[in-house]
DNA sequence: GTCAGTTTGTTGTGCCGTAAAACATAAGCG
DNA sequence: CGCTTATGTTTTACGGCACAACAAACTGAC
């Protein structure tokens, strides 16, 4: 087509906006306080130009200045911290809970509240409702001066990301929902804005920032979420890809074999229908109620039907997973949810057939980590989604005064 | 890890160089040639500001000034187009031919040289040298006065782009080549610096910008590339997904059925052993030379064997496609090379298998097209990568005084 | 205890780039 | 020929950063 896109012309004010958000940044981005000459060495800007960036940021508190340390030569310096009186909201609907969790900019959990519920078939309204209250009850109990930058809400399907809807969760039975105005409806978040995501994707975010802005141990990996289905993210440099229209990562959809079983997708042989939570169950000839420990526990004893089932998994996993890796070139995959507790006797074999099918294994080895357990990665993810819209640039943050929670 | 990266502050130079790429790339996506005014308008920047841009990208020939014309009322407007005076080269090997090309700032081939030949097993030292003097003689015949701003090499491979290193390409029989090495020991290519690229990286280039800065009609494309082998490309928002390492795409070893028939990367029952240039051709039963439109002509003849072979193939595709359009959610393919010239008897059963096959196909249907037929799309796609450069960021290339080339 | 040494944070000056508005230019049109 | 319209240029003002000098605060040695 060759029209010519829009885009804006960079005015002095950007830069400004620009340098801003650096700062914030770098700092968000160390393991140690920074005073203001360090976040000067890091960014190659003067002393005093950070100076007056970090002052500004300062007196909104974005960042915090802690007590100076004492020991070195030369004038004391200012550490500087992330601020804690800017957190975000993190909800999360799944098949088996409800979550709701305020975080901070420094990462740390404010508060939490978490409701195991059986949701297959559920009403969306009623449970959006119920939600609503857990988040209205988590947000009596936040300190006052905290301001919310917003709420992100992670639901496990087929997201509409731009327009707010829930086309399709096979697990909840739900399609076609519109959460935002659900929750707007019932008024239970005090007006605070909500956006929608694919649980996996962001569960994928907690494992690509370990805090909002500080990059955690693996910068791109491929993120396989294990709930009742298998979702998954592809996390590039720190970025999930959210693709086109938000629903790339459908790992679990990828087919394994033409001929396999049929899967509710409409498709057949999907990685799901090997190592989704009820085939690896079924498979091992276990209760769909038994855990996932349950199952390493039989094959740690040696039961035959569970070993096969596990080792079938695995072979999906790794046809599935190689494929992944060819197209994105991504060599390492982190396993969450389910397939993350079984991961002490799935991944070794993965990993070895991984090896074997991925066409640039000779110089990169595939690599199988493990996400750190958590009930609702989902809700933290959703939660720093919406500060890391604050730390891309901080300036339309700056001019609002007033805060939006509050006892 | 959480250390701090290394990001430089905006300074005000940056914004100068950020708007002068932007008054460039305005200009070069337009489908007409736009007058300073109107470039102010699509970037909402002054007229004055625009105006003292634009004169500095015609004192260095990135933009030219036609003729006004005339009809309208008003000031005539001084229409601006791309300048005749930027070009890169792009180089291509293959397994059956070497190509060279000089692609101007419009996109224009000012000039091309192509020679067929086979190079399975060919020494990598003798067929670069080759490809220099295919290059030199070419650029001896560019008109003097045209700067070249680099070039780049098409290799059929996994390239190491940021090293310049190929590290294996079967069908040439290559390994561990460093072309740029070589083409500077010979000395002819005149001291202009050599960036290689993976050759379906570089030919989805061509049908992601139709010219330096006009993108093309798809925004988002997988790309497959049917040379010997399959090759592949990702595009997502007109950008290709080189990956980590620059190794994305590899569509062609995609595992379509973990039984399937051993592949030389070593996996098994790879996309490549069913819908490959050999593999159709074997299983259609005809000699390994003949060409995509002849097994197209059996099938149309009714010949059961070549459409056997096609039925595999296209079912092949579609298992392949579905799992990079779950993953990457890009439901536009392109085929180029031999599938793009076999698309018409395969094209349509492999739309209505991925149609089932994706999970999100009930909202957006995914569409298979026909890249435009071009022996040599990687070497104008090497051309274009190095002209993306200028146009990312101009300002380099206004300082720099002479020219390269000339007779 | 005092003073040099060292590192940090702040204050003025100048440069640079854009915005805004007035002005100059070059057509068409009645 | 003057009016209208649109383009391109000039002038002035403002805001941002770099640079350099300065002030502040602590360590350590004599």
């Amino acid at each position: 087509m060759g029209t010519a896109q829009q885009a804006a012309g960079a005015r002095q004010s950007l830069i400004r906006e620009s340098n801003l958000g650096l700062v914030l940044r770098t700092v968000c981005a160390a393991d140690a306080p920074l005073s203001r000459a360090d976040v000067a060495a890091l960014t190659s800007m003067t002393r005093s130009t950070v100076s007056r960036l970090v002052d500004d940021l300062v007196s909104t508190g974005l960042l915090d200045e802690v007590a100076p340390p004492t020991g070195r030569q030369g004038r004391p310096a200012t550490p500087l911290v992330p601020g804690t009186r800017w957190a975000a909201l993190g909800l999360q609907v799944n098949a088996g809970y409800l979550a709701a969790r305020v975080v901070d900019l420094r990462g740390r959990v404010v508060g939490e509240r978490l409701e195991a519920q059986d949701l297959l078939g559920s009403d969306p309204e009623t449970t959006l409702v119920a939600l609503g209250d857990l988040a209205a009850d988590l947000l009596r109990r936040v300190p006052s001066g905290v301001r919310l930058v917003g709420a992100g809400l992670a639901l496990p399907g087929i997201v509409s990301v731009s327009s707010g809807v829930l086309l399709s969760a096979p697990n909840l039975g739900w399609s076609d929902v519109r959460p935002a105005d659900v929750l707007a409806a019932s008024d239970r978040l005090g007006g605070l804005p909500l956006s929608i995501g694919n649980e996996a994707d962001l569960a994928a975010r907690t494992v690509a920032e370990e805090a909002p802005g500080r990059s955690g141990s693996h910068g791109d990996f491929v993120y396989l979420s294990g709930e009742t289905g298998i979702g998954g993210a592809a996390v590039l440099d720190g970025r999930v890809m959210t693709g086109r229209h938000g629903w790339a990562g459908e790992v679990g959809h990828v087919c394994v074999d033409p001929d396999g079983p049929v899967c509710r997708c409409g498709s057949s042989g999907c990685l799901e229908q090997y190592a989704g939570k009820r085939a690896l169950l079924a498979a091992a000839g276990l209760p769909l109620d038994a855990s996932p420990s349950d199952l390493v526990a039989r094959v740690e004893a040696g039961d035959p039907r569970a070993s096969q089932a596990v080792d079938r998994a695995a072979r999906a996993l790794a046809v599935a997973l190689a494929g992944v890796v060819n197209v994105l070139d991504i060599p390492t995959v982190v396993l969450g949810g389910h397939l993350g507790e079984a991961a002490g006797v799935l991944a070794p074999a993965v990993e070895a057939m991984l090896h074997e099918r991925v066409l640039s294994g000779r110089w990169v080895r595939p690599r199988i980590v493990t996400a750190p357990a958590d009930p609702a990665p989902g809700a933290t993810g959703a939660a720093l989604r919406e500060l890391a819209a604050v730390l891309a640039g901080p300036a339309p943050w700056t001019d609002r005064a007033t805060a939006v929670s509050g006892p």
